[in-house]
RNA sequence: GGUGGGGUGGCAGAGCGGUUGAAUGCGCCGGUCUUGAAAACCGGUAGGCCCUCCGGGGUCUCGCGGGUUCGAAUCCCGCCCCCACCGCCA
């Protein structure tokens, strides 16, 4: 959520920032409104004053006129009754305005607050404009000694390339058709090598994180209220990717949502909270089930692990000072681990600045990995050429998040400061499992085990085949 | 699923109709003492919103919502959440 004041202060820079995230949000509505609501509070902070004023004066003395009026004779009561109407006569005026005021409020507060909740955070003047993932402008690429994207798979490996289906079907470490039995479209089961594989790279990743870069290893959980959802900034604005349970419909309390990572629910651990100072920055990882509706993909990869409603995934959040460079540093080193993972595991990959268009609601900056993945892309003489696919995504929050989930440290001056946050892919699987088997398959159909991940796998150096 | 208990400031924990935004303790900040530290002592210490001549001022908040009352943390109603025990159970 963006600050309220920020945006009087200055409305252009958030009409703007809306406009390049290609996101319409009624802005004119929403001054109007952020505008009725301080007139009104005022006028009901003016009524309130006056109110305790009257409590403290005259309301000792109903008080005593009223103790007064049961011992009374006759004759006395009526005059003091009189005088109890002439003193209650305003302190009842004022409840009625009061109470019509909090009416009036309580109609305007919740409008306010829908349409606030929409507004996005301005991606950074650093980011580059553009409309959608097109316009993502590439940082850098690295690759292996052995493999070169630039050149086809043929030219590098000497024999043309089986998708990861193929290969994971004729190994058996993959059983799609029982899975969609059981579930539907885009499940999967993975089995055999594809299950060790899938644990082995997860462990890898989660070991790397904590071993190497100091992240506490958290589980959280992954069925969360909506309050989680929205103080994480997934709701509203991707409210129909959430699994919906609807528990208030057998009598409980409230529904529950499944979270599509683990990073809302690593958020979600300090919300309400004043931290100290000291404490900052928290770093956190958990590998946690995601799910996600995938609605609106309908069509898109159909086929394979690509684009699936269930995957596990090692993910990263920081916690830190409200401070843009600290925010920025630690982003840097985010996608410094995110390449040392990758580079370790000796997969090409390349790093994409994203442009505004393809930032999404709660994003200053975003950089996304891409991996290659020699199935994908457009087939020449039957052989797909290989494409790059998404396999991280590393964003930089500013206080936006934290403002949501209200969650701040002790600044300087001992006054609330509200934190900044970032959160990043550590690895994502089994989409990572489409470059590492396509790219380490042999001609034979074997996949040789990337050396990082061989002693999640008892040292063995090649599967199926 | 059953029964009982409870939700108060950073934490612990009083208050149960008026001057209590809230005792007390711990923690934290400042000071005195000390060569320094500790101890002791003194003072300060919730958050949101609005206004400000930046000294401060107003208001809301004791789980949430509604009610009673001139006046509610305190009484009443509804809801949410947590805890304990029993039953079931990975």
């Amino acid at each position: 959520m963006i600050d309220r004041k920020q945006l009087r202060a200055d409305p252009d820079r958030f009409r703007v920032g809306a406009r390049e995230k290609g996101i319409d949000v009624d802005f004119d509505t929403l001054l109007a409104l952020d505008e009725r609501l301080r007139g009104l509070e005022h006028e009901r902070g003016e009524l309130a004053a006056e109110q305790n004023r009257l409590g403290k004066d005259t309301g000792r003395q109903i008080g005593q006129l009223k103790g007064r009026l049961k011992k009374a004779s006759e004759a006395e009561r009526a005059e003091i009754e009189a005088e109890l109407r002439t003193l209650e006569a305003r302190p009842t005026a004022l409840k009625a305005a009061i109470q019509e005021s909090d009416r009036i409020i309580a109609g305007v507060e919740p409008e306010l607050r829908e349409l606030l909740l929409k507004v996005p955070l301005p991606a950074d003047p650093d980011v580059p404009k553009g409309a959608s993932a097109e316009d993502n402008v590439e940082l850098r690429r690295w690759s292996p000694a052995w493999f070169d994207p630039a050149r086809s798979f043929r030219e590098n490996k000497g024999f043309d390339p089986r998708s990861h289906v193929d290969l994971m079907l004729a190994a058996g470490m993959v059983d799609f058709e029982r899975a969609v039995k059981i579930a539907g479209a885009r499940h999967y089961a993975l089995r055999g090598d594809g299950m060790r594989l899938h644990q082995a790279v997860l462990r890898f990743g989660l070991d790397t994180i904590v071993n190497d870069h100091g992240f506490v290893p958290v589980s959280v959980p992954v069925i969360v209220r909506e309050e989680c959802m929205v103080g994480t900034g997934f709701f509203p604005t991707g409210r129909d990717q959430a699994y919906h349970i609807e528990e208030s419909r057998r009598g409980a309390g409230h529904d529950l949502f499944l979270t599509g990572t683990g990073e809302v629910g690593l958020m979600g651990l300090h919300a309400g909270e004043i931290l100290d100072a000291e404490d900052l920055p928290l770093q956190y990882a958990t590998v946690s089930t995601c799910f996600r509706r995938e609605a609106g993909a309908a069509g898109k990869d159909t086929a394979g692990l690509y684009r699936v409603h269930q995957f596990d995934k090692v993910e990263q959040v920081v916690i830190t000072h409200a401070d843009e460079a600290e925010s920025r540093r630690w982003h840097a080193t985010m996608i410094g681990i995110v390449e040392q993972v990758m580079q370790r595991l000796e997969l090409p990959h390349r790093l994409l600045q994203c442009c505004t268009g393809d930032l999404g609601p709660k994003n200053a900056d975003m950089i996304d990995v891409e991996a290659w993945m020699p199935s994908r892309g457009e087939e020449v003489d039957g052989v797909p050429a290989g494409a790059w696919g998404e396999s991280h995504s590393a964003s930089r929050l500013y206080d936006y998040q934290c403002r949501r989930l209200n969650l701040r440290y002790r600044g300087p001056d001992r006054k609330p400061v509200v934190c900044h946050s970032l959160n990043n892919t550590v690895i994502a699987s089994p989409r990572i499992l489409i470059p590492i088997v396509e790219l380490y398959q042999n001609a034979d159909g074997s996949i040789t085990v990337p050396a990082a991940l061989r002693p999640y796998l008892g040292g063995v150096e090649r599967l199926g085949g």
